[in-house]
DNA sequence: CAGTATCCGTCTTGATACTG
DNA sequence: CAGTATCAAGACGGATACTG
């Protein structure tokens, strides 16, 4: 029985879905929708990140294609960070997203201090 | 300057999405929106998670409010886990995500193998 | 049935140092 | 400036065994 509407998780889109929305992926695509940024633009912009985390990230979401690496061969080298057609597209998936998570905030937060307090009578 | 229009991620934000849209969680949503299941229904319905996962799956799910556990104390006992209503709005951003998901996983894949390519090519 | 407990290997993360 | 390399610490996932 596989009539079933829409949410189907297989292995790619799992995949794809880990590799967009991780840690850091969704504070770069927010500071590259805004602007093309270089390195060390990004690292300020997202102070938490180390630069070992930030370049995982970049080459991440350069190989899925949501955002394209341009080197400029000057003294020193500049480097380039831009978000391509297809990560805009993104944005507004993950706009929903955000906004659902805006919006519910407080009643998940509610919910989760009701499920904390319950442990702790468990627990006494 | 702070005239962004919604792509604003901070700890709250990123916490919430890590603990709802992790591994197992969205099929496990994606089960439970179907219909209400106990939980070695929900092993053989998703068979590559071990009961460990899915425990702790379970577990952050319901403290976020977005799946409800219902113990009948019966012998043995019988434990039922259900969608909640805040579980059902879920549904439409998730749905949206997976949508944009398939729309671009052609365009993604090619994106990798060019990446691929180019790679490879560098480390002649 | 619905878990908990434990061990163990992997994968991720951070800190630090170095390079063209 | 924009990284790479390396190592250690910790979180995470899977396999197995046990329990009320």
């Amino acid at each position: 029985m596989d009539t079933d509407d829409e949410l189907r998780i297989d292995a790619p889109h799992r995949e794809l879905l880990d590799q967009i929305l991780d840690k850091w992926s969704l504070s770069v695509l927010n500071e590259l929708c805004e602007r093309p940024c270089r390195f060390n633009e990004l690292r300020r912009a997202i102070p938490q990140v180390t630069q070992k985390s930030l370049t995982a990230t970049l080459r991440r979401l350069e190989r899925n294609g949501v955002v394209e690496r341009k080197v400029a061969s000057t003294r020193p080298v500049a480097v380039v960070y831009r978000i391509t057609p297809l990560g805009k597209t993104l944005r507004h998936p993950v706009d929903v997203l955000l906004a659902w998570a805006s919006q519910n905030m407080p009643a998940i937060e509610r919910a989760r201090e009701d499920f904390d307090e319950r442990e702790e009578e468990a627990h006494l």
